[in-house]
DNA sequence: AATGAATGAGGCTTCATTCAT
DNA sequence: TATGAATGAAGCCTCATTCAT
């Protein structure tokens, strides 16, 4: 992990508008309060980053990696698809939970984002929710899943209900943990989509 | 049902707000473009409403009353929470694919916007969601679903799970239809959410 | 002196636009804004005024023909140009005491309007002006007063001060009385503000 | 003296302002027009005056700085009251005469401006017109001038009678010399226009 | 004679972006 | 590489004014 100077400067700048994307929306906030708060000319950024868009779009890359390849090492260590998919939540919820401006970036300004998709932070993404979509399918394959799962539907519960949890969460100010609702919400997913005979993990 | 000119007119402008909105998105549609479109002057907009956002606040007021109408006349004739859950996700669903243009601009450009929560638009939607709460709440004291549920989890699945499913849908262009995802969405969502030994809807 | 209903709602109309305007402002005052305070519709000012500026010109017509009028009849009466000028000095100053609203629009938007030169309202003006000039072209003639004197500057004099004090005292929101100024006012005109037995200037 | 090129430039912009809102009124000129005179872009007048108005009231704050200080300059070498208030209507004329545009803006957009009041560029005048006031007060005190003037009312009858000549000159197009009015003013303000001799009213 | 509703016309203002240094 | 200064481009919005009723 080589953190030039301007490795760093660029960081800054990823950093602070983070916060203030986060703290004032993207259309609302401007580059001169970004420069200004990241002590940096307004010039600097467009060093970095092509537009404004880009900036906002350069935001989840790096973020997303290393959480996704925290989630690839633990899935790994973890046997089971039911224990797999609680680490899986816990991971995110707890990353958001940690990390509240980048979650309302997300949320709130690139999910839902049309121009995004084509973006290589997106694409980041979607390689990590790939491997969700993977410990589904290994859940149905080895028959600890009911069969007759549908793969992409069963993801869109488990995301569906994260970003509408953490949605909320960023919208209203975050007043209370994110993290209550893991062992709950693992609770019911795997209770409507376990095998009913399942000797459970 | 009285409808003046005015009202007309009024609608006019609401609807076709929606369909450039949902096309072009928010920040990119212009007042002239949808004046233009909808054969009406920019200043007469401004007669119907203060300004672009409060145009874009303005949409759901209307669609949003009626659909909860129904989906409140509809809960009445049904017996058992998990039907009235199953009837809840089919209405809005069913809405949502009736609606795309509406559906994008709730979706991609409504929820997700802090501004919204104070507006009377935003206000009658949560009474629509009320319902739902009140469904699951009927559930869980019936003895229908588990009685170890959080409502407002359990709630945040069942919304969290559409939006999902309906942002990708107006984001891809809807190229499928997005009724199929009922019966199966249900279907894991009551399975997870039941009580084990109940003998079912 | 002939009032229709017509001539009524015209009156009106001025007396509410005279109110607006010194209260708003002339460019801030609307015509919604006047219709709406004087009863009357938009359109209906445009029966009567050709256009917003049109019916700030036409103000003062009314108010200061009847001004010189009384100014007129009064300086019949009186003998000698010093106590001729006293008497319109007082008329001026009790005339915008009393009638606060129309001082300002006077001195704050109709004096230094050059447009309004042109106006018939202008005109009354200009024949009642005259009416100071003569007098002090009298008191000239007559040896009462100092036989080098330009007429025009001296009537600048008077008018000015007059002018500035009035001014003044409708931007602060004339707290104190004007008419308090009249005395004091015309001795410094007539005697000068140095010494009688002063060895120089 | 300082003149960076970022000070040339905004004098540069102030100059060509105080042309424009002179020809053509302040309403009536445009941004776009003073823009193009100055040869600079819209952009660039925002980027040293907030407002269009907070332009107009910037034009001041220098000249009128200026002009007080070369004035209290004079004052301090000038003996007897009487002497320096013609010093004070000597200067204003001669500095309005030489800046006719200047003079056109001074008196036609912003005195009578109420929220030109709350400026900077008021408060410089302020404290010029203070040194009017200072002279006077002195020439009561020694008794150069009459002991029972009113301090406030005799400043405005130098400050209006000025103010009204003045005007006159910018809305007529000043045909004729400013000057020409300082003796003969001067002398009726310190002598009064009565015959000395009058028996009086 | 009176009006409510509709609009034409255009100005101010804002930023993202660039460029000379 | 870094920046302060400059601007191009365009959109929102406001009203005075008109017109059909």
């Amino acid at each position: 992990m080589v953190t030039t100077k301007t490795e760093l400067r660029k960081q800054k700048i990823l950093d602070t508008a983070t916060k203030v994307f986060a703290q004032r929306g993207f259309q609302e906030a401007t580059i001169t309060e970004i420069a200004k708060e990241a002590k940096v000319s307004e010039a600097s950024i467009y060093e970095y980053f092509s537009t404004k868009e880009g900036l906002l779009f350069s935001i989840p890359a790096r973020s997303s990696r290393e959480l996704f390849e925290v989630m690839a090492f633990h899935l790994k260590l973890i046997r089971g698809a039911g224990n797999k998919l609680r680490a899986i939540v816990y991971l995110l919820m707890d990353s958001y939970q940690n990390h509240p401006e980048f979650a309302a970036v997300l949320m709130l300004f690139l999910k839902h984002n049309k121009k995004f998709l084509d973006t290589s932070g997106h694409h980041v993404i979607k390689e990590g929710v790939r491997q969700i979509t993977r410990v589904i399918e290994e859940g149905i394959e080895s028959g600890e899943f009911r069969g007759d799962l549908n793969p992409y539907l069963t993801r869109a519960m488990v995301l569906g209900t994260i970003e509408h949890l953490v949605t909320n969460w960023v919208m209203t100010g975050h007043p209370d943990s994110l993290i209550q609702f893991v062992d709950p919400l693992i609770d019911s997913l795997l209770a409507g989509i376990e095998q009913a005979d399942a000797t459970t993990k």
